[in-house]
DNA sequence: TCTACTAGGTGTTATTTTTACACTAAATGA
DNA sequence: TCATTTAGTGTAAAAATAACACCTAGTAGA
């Protein structure tokens, strides 16, 4: 229960419990596609601890926001946009994760869509100072971010095999080549080009579009979207969607 | 930052800090195996909100305890078991899930062997009132606890069948029979017996043992155990484990 | 305008994996 | 010794996966 103090301290540290209580945070992991390329997105720290080195875009839990709404404000304030995908990864509670004090770190991965964000190499987000860095290339992070980082990586494989998210990190009309490429990227391995097109295909869920995508001098490709409606029908049918 | 307050009232909430911040609580879904059906462990509430209803054993995490080690102490305390199979399953905080205040969960599945804890139908735990109930009859629960013991249940039959967990609910020993009888129970779908047999056979991971089980009039049951090494070593050359 | 280049697009076969299925074995109790 | 019960075992058909090569349709530049 919380209750007011009254004098002057009141001021500075209103809120007072019966028992000690963590300071509660959210940090993402933020993915994206650039150049064919996995990429993720950190912020420097301007404060201490750690400051100025790179971590994960975090904040802390507002007295009037559930866990996924503080997610979805830390990631419209460092990359500018909404509908993003997003996904509780773990939290992460280790008594000595902050030398400050007692911290839980609730956190996320998210997908941002690479048409919708201006991905480029080592652009500035918005506000404050962001990166997006190669996923082969990442920096020393602050805290336990670098394992928060792991984790997140390790989801992100294991689910894009057989959740339909890898379509979050594609503008919403995309080719065949590129949605490989994607597996391709996560996965970290080549794809027969042939096996890969005829089982995505079979199970429905790409709408070919009326439209075509040129991109340099030969055939030009036909652009799919992601039909949710046949994922859910098809989700509904039992069958499983697997990469 | 944590700080002191002076006056009377630091006596009873010495805990003051510049921003509100949230309870923060761990709750257990606990897994048994009893008489071939699959159990969850609920204790009754005996304070408001919500006295006399079942709800997840669960506990305030403790300024010096990480989370495991909360969700270890709850289990604990409620079924007198050391050494169970934890895992952190999600992080519930909407804004209105106490009504008292602001509360996040962290929740935590468990699984406890049949063998160490005595399961019987609707055994009292060792204090406070605690009951086994079939998961097929389970009732209404304090707080989002159905919809935490739903998640539970999604995500244990989702992991059975890609990680070998399903011998965390057996004894050291088990017969083929038995160990067959945890993925139909959990699953809620019938197996073939030779070709189950044949598949977790050929992954080496289960190790005969030089005993046989007699139940009945009826031929003895050859008794394995599980082979973590051997496991590892699968894990190592890549070949997945699966049901 | 012709040619070289580039990525797009497509089927078939061999191999592997999965599924379906029925009888004998070893013990007990009557 | 016979009836009953669960333990334990192999094979063949079907389905899924993996391997593999060439033509297409456009652009750029000679």
């Amino acid at each position: 229960m919380k209750h007011r103090t009254s004098a002057t301290v009141q001021q500075q540290f209103p809120y007072c419990y019966e028992f000690p209580r963590p300071a509660l945070t959210v940090d993402c992991v933020v993915f994206g596609l650039a150049l064919d390329r996995l990429k993720v997105l950190f912020v420097r720290r301007d404060t201490p601890p750690f400051i100025n080195q790179w971590s994960l875009p975090g904040g802390f839990v507002q007295a009037e926001e559930d866990l996924d709404e503080c997610a979805k404000r830390v990631l419209l304030r460092k990359t500018g946009c909404k509908n993003i995908y997003i996904e509780q990864l773990y939290t992460f509670g280790s008594t000595d994760r902050d030398p400050r004090e007692r911290t839980i770190s609730v956190t996320y991965y998210a997908l941002v869509n690479s048409a919708e964000f201006p991905l480029a190499e080592n652009t500035s987000a918005p506000e404050k100072q962001a990166e997006w860095f190669d996923i082969e290339n990442t920096p020393k992070l602050a805290f336990d971010h670098n394992e928060i980082l792991r984790l997140a990586l390790a989801r992100l494989r294991a689910k894009i095999t057989y959740q339909p998210i890898s379509f979050e990190l594609l503008p919403k009309a995309f080719t065949l080549t590129k949605l490989q490429n994607v597996y391709e990227v996560i996965l970290g391995e080549s794809l027969d080009k042939r096996n890969f097109r005829k089982k995505l295909l079979s199970y429905g869920i790409l709408k070919p579009l009326q439209a075509w995508e040129q991109n340099g001098r030969q055939r030009p490709a036909q652009l799919y979207s992601f039909d949710r409606l046949a994922y859910k029908r098809l989700v509904n049918t039992g069958t499983p969607f697997e990469v």
